[in-house]
RNA sequence: GGCGCUAUCGUCUAGGGGUUAGGACGUCAGAUUCUCAAUCUGAAAACCCGGGUUCGAUUCCCGGUAGCGCUACCA
């Protein structure tokens, strides 16, 4: 089969929208399931809305994502440039062309005047789309109205008649010229349009599947216009549904967290996003594994499998992804994946309880404990500072006085287990999982307190809350912590009974 | 207004002329755990409406409705 070359088109005017990302990410599993090329192209002809800086935002986001391109502005290629704005020649080059062989015409409306039709047309109930004016201007005219400096357009004379493709993924699909105006090539600042740009590029990078968003649909057959007239062959079209917010309108910033750099700083794993988005519009071929690795998503990808209808984005749901990311994270990651270690440092460093550098034990202490027993359970990494709290902020006299764990605390039996236990545990230099297990034994044979009732207390008094992970775990992480040089103080399991002694007045 | 696209549980989806309409998230219940989370088990939950074709349509066709998109010298 013919080389697989697909691209993804953004314009540098702001972060990277979930919508977009998709979008991207078909194409890359597309692209690397043929093993073809994936090309990266910066749509800039918007001067006014582009700006520098969002590109290395958005080569950045991609990256995060995990996509990785064959050619783009940052690395070359043979087809480049790779910026809209670095191809002007060409776009000029093609526009004479189309004009000399009569296919094309300047246009010397103002976009005033053209605006004005435009809502004439449209109170009158007409097809608000441009007369074709200025098609009558002979060249001759027009060259000498440009020579004396007039701003001049051009326009594309659209060849009446059906324009019809293919559609990967919505099958045989058509539009009439009728509802086509003559359509813009270049700006009169010299700027070449989108549609023009699209296709010229698309062509010269030799792009053999244009995967894009479903709102290019009426794009298409202007684009298909164009091709026509250059006389070359277009490329398949498949394209995308759109994706929603919950009230079924265009998902977009009002609807929360939508772009990449969201998602990133609420500590959602790259993976997970990565997964999530490849089950929004496209299906694997058993129609039930939702969980794929990378690689099976490689393996499986295919634009058979892609819905027509639009999606409603389900936040819940990729925090289900990413539950089940963060629970496969093991020990090794930590030294595989820098970016994942330093996020989490600079999570717990915002939040005061850690301080640059962090290496050795500390480092030891903070991925393959605090971390690996404090993760589990949230949804967003960045919930990890809120769960460490049980670690870094214990008060004995807060908690005396807070309802839920003083009433543990003075339920009948408690300080019967609690002065038990405590006179046990502060005997010892320092306590292991080990030995906090086997007190708690002692202990249940002295008082007779066993499940609930013994474990709640020593819960409340080691801890100050109510609920958390294994308090097996717990102990040794405090005591390990204890003697780690932190920002923030972790106190010792004795420091914390002492603590609560005086505060309980037990 | 015109043109186009879309329509299966609340959500993402599989499927397809005859099925107990499958899976996942979420929800609810139970099990387990010192607690929460996790985990396991189970339950409730869907073919937009109206015509047509057919022995039989949720599936095919037409129409309606709704949602979305385009209708730019934005992309």
């Amino acid at each position: 089969m013919s080389s697989v070359r697909v691209r993804f088109a953004p314009s540098p005017t702001g972060y990277v929208h979930v919508g977009n990302a998709r979008t991207a990410l078909f194409n890359w599993l597309f692209a690397r399931h043929h093993q073809g090329q994936f090309i990266l192209r910066i749509e800039d002809t918007d001067v006014e809305r582009s700006r520098a800086e969002y590109e290395s935002q958005l080569l950045d986001d991609l990256r995060w994502l995990g996509l990785d391109w064959d050619e783009g502005p940052d690395k070359g290629g043979a087809h480049g440039p790779y910026r809209q704005s670095e191809r002007r020649e060409l776009y000029g080059k093609f526009a004479r062309q189309l004009i000399e062989t009569g296919q094309a015409y300047y246009c010397f409306c103002t976009p005033e005047q053209l605006e004005a039709e435009r809502q004439a047309a449209l109170e009158a109930g007409r097809q608000p789309k441009y007369s074709g004016r200025c098609r009558a201007i002979p060249l001759h005219e027009a060259e000498r109205r440009r020579a004396s400096g007039e701003a001049a357009a051009v326009r594309l004379k659209i060849p009446e008649g059906i324009y019809r493709w293919r559609d990967v993924v919505h099958g045989e699909t058509s539009f009439s010229s009728e509802v086509m105006g003559d359509l813009i090539l270049m700006r009169s600042s010299g700027q070449p349009a989108y549609n023009f740009a699209v296709v010229i590029d698309d062509y010269f990078m030799q792009i053999s599947h244009v995967i894009r968003g479903d709102d290019h649909i009426s794009n298409t057959p202007r684009q298909l216009a164009l091709y026509r007239a250059l006389g070359w062959t277009p490329p398949q079209f498949a394209h995308l549904s759109t994706i929603l917010g919950p009230d079924r309108t265009r998902l977009s910033k009002r609807h929360g967290a939508t772009s990449l750099e969201n998602f990133r700083q609420m500590g959602i794993l790259p993976e997970a996003l990565r997964n999530y988005l490849a089950l929004l519009g496209w299906s694997p071929a058993d129609g039930k594994t939702e969980i794929l690795s990378t690689e099976q998503l490689i393996a499986q990808f295919s634009l058979d499998h892609i819905t027509k209808s639009p999606a409603v984005f389900d936040i819940k749901k990729l925090y289900a992804f990413n539950r089940h990311y963060i629970s496969q994270i093991n020990v090794g990651d930590f030294d595989r994946d820098a970016a994942l270690r330093a996020w989490v440092e600079q999570h717990l460093v915002d939040v005061g309880y850690l301080e640059r550098p962090i290496n050795g034990k500390l480092s030891e202490w903070l991925f393959k404990k605090l971390f690996l027993i404090l993760a589990p359970s949230v949804d967003r990494l960045d919930e990890l500072s809120a769960r460490a709290s049980v670690v870094f902020n214990y008060d004995a006299q807060a908690m005396m006085e807070r309802g839920p764990t003083r009433d543990v605390v003075e339920q009948p039996g408690a300080r019967q287990v609690l002065q038990a236990f405590i006179s046990k545990a502060l005997a010892e230099t320092e306590l292991s999982g080990e030995r906090f297990r086997a007190i708690t034994k002692e202990v249940q044979k002295e008082t007779g307190k066993k499940g609930k009732e013994l474990f709640h207390p020593i819960r409340v008094a080691l801890t100050g809350q109510v609920s958390g992970p294994e308090l097996e775990k717990l102990v040794p992480l405090f005591e390990e912590g204890s003697k780690l040089p932190l920002k923030k103080h972790v106190k010792s399991c004795a420091e914390r009974l002492r603590e609560f002694q005086a505060a309980a007045k037990l």
